[in-house]
DNA sequence: GTCTATAATATGATAGAC
DNA sequence: GTCTATCATATTATAGAC
């Protein structure tokens, strides 16, 4: 239903669009391009979207879009290690997501351009899973699961590794390389953190 | 010397160009623009450089460029913790050199679009730190200073919270935004990285 | 070494027939 | 909703005068 006869050409649009923005930019990817690899021509693609950056921001909608929710984290968050296995089980499977990979790419590349794109991720990206993990380390600390220490500096220490495993997983895949080696650190990271700082 | 009354132009060029290309990516920077920059026509520019690509190429020639020498790595990591607080030092000061960011900033940009840029950025950035940071972890678990453990995976956890830092400086320095809270993480992630690992 | 002039091409976007 | 045709502009790059 949501997707009738007159949609799936939108579809179409956005899917090859994404796939181009994500391996050349914004700047590198022409309406042209776009146009040919749906296999129609640039003027037909005016019907459905008004100019080149409509395209790219309906491509983007879901950009900071995220599995990690503030809902029971004060329950959650007692169960001390669980929740943060919990915690990087969903960032791994977002990270091997091809999808949210391609959006992952754009985001990365339009960054440090974009103004807005930077204050989006700061604050989705960024300080939502830092105010979450806060949140769950404070309620650890209180429950006297992990040494008392810092909240927010505790949940950077636990991010930070995410991502960067998480952009060296991106770079390799898009050459095609294997992610084998890289797929493990996740789960070591969770026991690592843990035996520092629990009690 | 070594900039002589041919050279100066050039040197202007490269300046203007790193700037442009930092701020705006490669296909976001025209060759009209550099040449604007710099007060001279885009035809006066081809003068001292083949094409585009050739300032590029020369702007990023000290993109990998990195403070870290595997020298003396067997005998100064047996200070311990003092090796750890020498090597972030080191990070913290390219992290927030104005020189270092923007070729920092053309890096991050261009990663996700160039393939030998993305091969560049994994030898040159992530394995050889991880290499030396490897070599000095072996070396403090043969001398008992720290718990021993896969020396390559220790040196991922305390490499990767200081590649996130300093794209978040480099975030908030685009926009001009304070990153004092940000300075402090580098000296608060050597303690509480030793106190993780030390015996 | 810089300028003006110019070329060839790519790009975002619109008008109007079917 | 797609097509052909067209446009205005921007782009990389070169030729040749000074």
């Amino acid at each position: 239903m949501s997707v009738n006869r007159s949609s799936k050409t939108k579809t179409a649009i956005i899917k090859s669009a994404m796939e181009l923005f994500a391996a050349h930019g914004y700047k590198g990817t022409s309406v042209r391009k776009i146009a040919s690899k749906v296999g129609i021509r640039e003027s037909a693609l005016y019907n459905h979207f008004k100019n080149k950056e409509a395209i790219f921001l309906t491509v983007c909608a879901d950009i900071f879009t995220t599995p990690f929710s503030k809902k029971n984290v004060q329950e959650d968050a007692k169960k001390g290690k669980k929740f943060l296995a919990n915690f990087v089980v969903q960032y791994k499977l977002v990270s091997f997501d091809a999808n949210k990979e391609r959006l992952f790419r754009i985001m990365m590349i339009e960054l440090l351009q974009d103004k807005t794109l930077r204050k989006n991720f700061l604050n989705e990206f960024h300080h939502h899973n830092i105010a979450l993990l806060s949140e769950a380390f404070f309620v650890m600390m209180q429950s006297g699961l992990i040494r008392s220490s810092d909240p927010m500096f505790t949940a950077n220490e636990f991010l930070a590794p995410l991502f960067y495993y998480r952009l060296q997983i991106t770079l390799l895949r898009i050459d095609a390389e294997p992610t084998t080696a890289l797929s493990t650190l996740f789960e070591k990271h969770v026991d690592f953190f843990w035996e520092s700082v629990a009690l």
